[in-house]
This record gives C-alpha cells, sequence and structure tokens, in this order.
DNA sequence: CTGTCACTTGCGCGTTTGCGCAACCTGTGA
DNA sequence: TCACAGGTTGCGCAAACGCGCAAGTGACAG
C-alpha cells in the first residue's frame, strides 16, 4: 500500500496533537514568521500581536507537538522551525482552504 | 515569492479552521476510512467506535472545513473527501510525527 | 548582592469542545 | 397512513482552551 493512511489509535493522537497546534491564526501567525528564520519570544509576541506570555503559551503548544524548537542566548530564547516540512503541510492547508 | 506563505488574519482564521478539524483522533479516523473511498454515516461511526449522533457531529465539523463532501441516496448519507490534498495533508503530518 | 531584561509558570475567568442522550426529520416500504 | 431505518439537531455537563495578570526563574551588568 503506497498511500500507507492507515494507523492505530495513539497514533493519531501524536497526528491530532499537530492539528490542534495548526488550529490557532496566532500559532499560524509564528509559523509564517520563524519560515523567514528564527525569532525571539518578544520578537514573535509582537508579529501575532499579543502579550509575551500568551505568547510563550503558544510557542509551548508548537514545541510539544514537535514543530518548533528553541535555542538559548544569554537571555534571549530564539525558536525556529524544528522541520522545513511544517511549512509544507501548512502550505497544503492554504491550498485546499482556496 | 515563490514559498508564499504570508496571509491576513482573517485568511488565517480559515487555515486554523482546518487545523481544528485535524485536531481530533475520530475525525483523522474518518479520513483515513474516506481515502479508500466513500462510506455512509453508519460505517465511519462504527470505524471510529462512537455513536452515530457523534459521528455526525464530526462529520459537520469536517465539512464546515471544507474537507469532505455529502451524497444523498435514499435515506442512505454518503461522504467522501472534498480533494485529495487532504490525504497528502494528513501524510505530511504523518511523517512530520515520524 | 541588587537591579534588570527576557521568558516561563501558575491562577482564575469566560468560552469552546466532545460526548451521551433524547427528540426530530426524511425517505422507503407495507 | 403507519412504522421503521438512517441521520441530524438540541440540550446539559465535564474537560480543555485562550487569555490577562501576577509571580517566579535565569542570565548578565554594575
Amino acid at each position: 500500500m503506497s498511500s500507507a493512511v492507515a494507523s492505530n489509535e495513539t497514533d493519531r493522537q501524536r497526528f491530532a496533537a499537530i492539528g490542534r497546534a495548526l488550529s490557532d491564526p496566532k500559532r499560524l501567525c509564528v509559523l509564517e514568521a520563524l519560515s523567514a528564520g528564527e525569532m525571539s519570544v518578544g520578537e514573535l509576541s509582537e508579529a501575532a500581536r499579543c502579550q509575551v506570555p500568551n505568547m510563550s503559551q503558544h510557542l509551548s503548544v508548537l514545541r510539544s507537538a514537535g514543530l518548533v524548537t528553541s535555542r538559548r542566548e544569554g537571555s534571549t530564547v530564539y525558536y525556529r522551525l524544528s522541520d522545513p516540512r511544517v511549512i509544507e503541510a501548512y502550505q497544503l492547508i492554504q491550498h485546499i482552504a482556496r
């Protein structure tokens, strides 16, 4: 079966976690911003027009879904996409939405 | 810009609706089932091991996100994927989750 | 040690979500 | 007309979510 799609319940829960990470406009805004490269939490919160604690929570959702990774430099934390396919998936969704 | 990803707030809300549709294991189960072809609500509820009214609500989420369409034949309603790219997107998510 | 800057975490609130259950439509056949 | 099978819709509840705000942590300069 080349179009392998079938999976078990626990797998689907992991996949659903990714779907959930993609289910909020501000988190999508973060992905768009990070597609241009690394950004700090402060910069991202400005891009999404929300407060820093709120952005930190959104980033934690994206991080536990495995879509972004973080790196600390001094007191600043930089986030980046963990996988270029994340943007591919997002673009596919954009096309599906026409 | 070939990797066009930027969008405005209202667009992102539509994209987020698709993400939300992908954020539940039972709805993903539906997409897997429908990747093999049309199915009735009763068959889908059996595949996802849930009650028919519950499945009907999940299908309504998928339908308003534009991922599935329905067709009535007698008293039976058949659902199908509205776009083959839906499965592509789901497979991408599966790969991202490893 | 004391601020201070950059984040993260905890808490409380209002809203949304998923679910079971009952009621309601809508075709189909008798 | 009646009953029934296949779906949909409405309701109520517990759990999860997004958010603002306050407090906590970590790194670094003075």
